[in-house]
DNA sequence: TTCTAAAAATGAACGTTCGTCAACTTTGAA
DNA sequence: TTCAAAGTTGACGAACGTTCATTTTTAGAA
């Protein structure tokens, strides 16, 4: 381990290309889908060369995931910053839910990222995971939920709510149906119906912004 | 309207093409991925040119859509054939889901198309829809369901299978969680946990197999 | 400061892909 | 038999992600 070595001049600049690539792929990605983003557009952006993109990141795949998984760590953070003044362990979760259903159908950088389903599921499970799951073993044992297998719900969760941001997007159900899509994601928790619709009704707080460096 | 027309001959080419390139793309989507299979294999092993292929279906994702299509009909028919002796209309409902939830881990076929996710969830809302949203409304005037927007539920559930589909695919949620896996898609028909355990864990009649022409 | 070997960046070139198109063949009514 | 319309063909263009030989930059030794 040779960890006090000072920061020299290759590991700042290789800081700010990775940092570079990804807002630039995230900006690209944005405005014109995964697909249509060229690699070369966004080494461009970067300023940095067509090749330097596979010094960074193995394939465009990659590089998208790591996209992703920085606009989900922001959100989380941002989540993060209003739930854990709550009291009741079950609206930890329900507004959490809220939130990146919100999120996934307003905010036109994810909207893009929405068409790869798979992808995007799994970066949710997996980045926001440790929040989601920890909230519903909490409202648990506190005899809110009944969950046996937080991960497997949490699972089926994150494909839904891509779904159904995927059909709000669509037009294909009104946004004012997302307390109710929210509820019914409740009910997957062990909750009956009009608990879980009462919880997906509350007042919603609003979120703080995200302020660089946690 | 000119119906009444003998087919000719091209209509009868027409359609042996077109069901040829559907065949021969089901084929090799299933054993090499949408992605790598190429339209000049397809095109070949339907003994056709490769342009012919786009005067058939607009795009290779068309192409990947219908031949999804052919598959999830043939799957609808089949549950149907057993579910319409059932007394329950949950039970038929259930049935549904744990019989696609088992064909797309179970056949080949299906595991390749599922990194697809929305692709193919919008093809299982539309194709099995009318089946399901039928039965959804059944079971809630019946008062077994509580669904006041079947097809919202119906279009959650969809995406919950894929992503549970794959879940179980990649290994990363065990088969035998599948019942685990219905019972909580079961709760969002407003069905307590307890209820859509049980309705889960019944006996699984099987499937009749498929036999062309309805 | 000067030198040097290793690490990183570069961008032209490569191999593939989808989808197009002008030439060709088949069809069936007159 | 004739011939315009409909259908088929495979070579082709354009565009993409990725590779790799070359050049540039770096860190440390002399």
């Amino acid at each position: 381990m040779s960890e006090p070595k000072p920061e020299g001049r290759v590991a700042r600049r290789q800081r700010r290309n990775r940092a570079a690539l990804i807002r630039s792929a995230r900006d690209v990605m944005a405005e014109k889908g995964v697909d249509a983003a060229t690699m070369l557009e966004i080494a461009e952006r970067a300023d940095v060369g067509a090749g330097t993109v596979y010094n960074y990141f193995g394939s465009k795949d990659e590089l998208a995931v790591a996209v992703l998984e920085t606009l989900m760590h922001e959100l989380a953070v941002r989540i993060e910053k209003v739930t854990d003044t709550f009291e009741d362990p079950a609206q930890v979760y329900a507004f959490g839910i809220r939130r990146v259903l919100d999120t996934a159908t307003t905010d036109p950088r994810w909207e893009q990222m929405l068409h790869r389903s798979e992808v995007i599921a799994d970066a949710i499970f997996r980045t926001m995971g440790p929040f989601a799951i920890r909230d519903l073993r909490l409202a648990s044992t506190a005899n809110r939920f009944r969950v046996s297998n937080p991960e497997l719900v949490w699972r089926m969760t994150t494909h839904t709510i891509i779904g159904a941001s995927l059909a709000i997007t669509k037009g294909e159900v009104p946004a004012a149906a997302k307390n109710q899509i929210v509820a019914r994601m409740l009910c997957m928790t062990g909750l009956d119906l009009d608990a879980a619709s009462e919880l997906a009704a509350r007042p919603l707080p609003d979120l703080p912004s995200y302020i660089e460096g946690e």
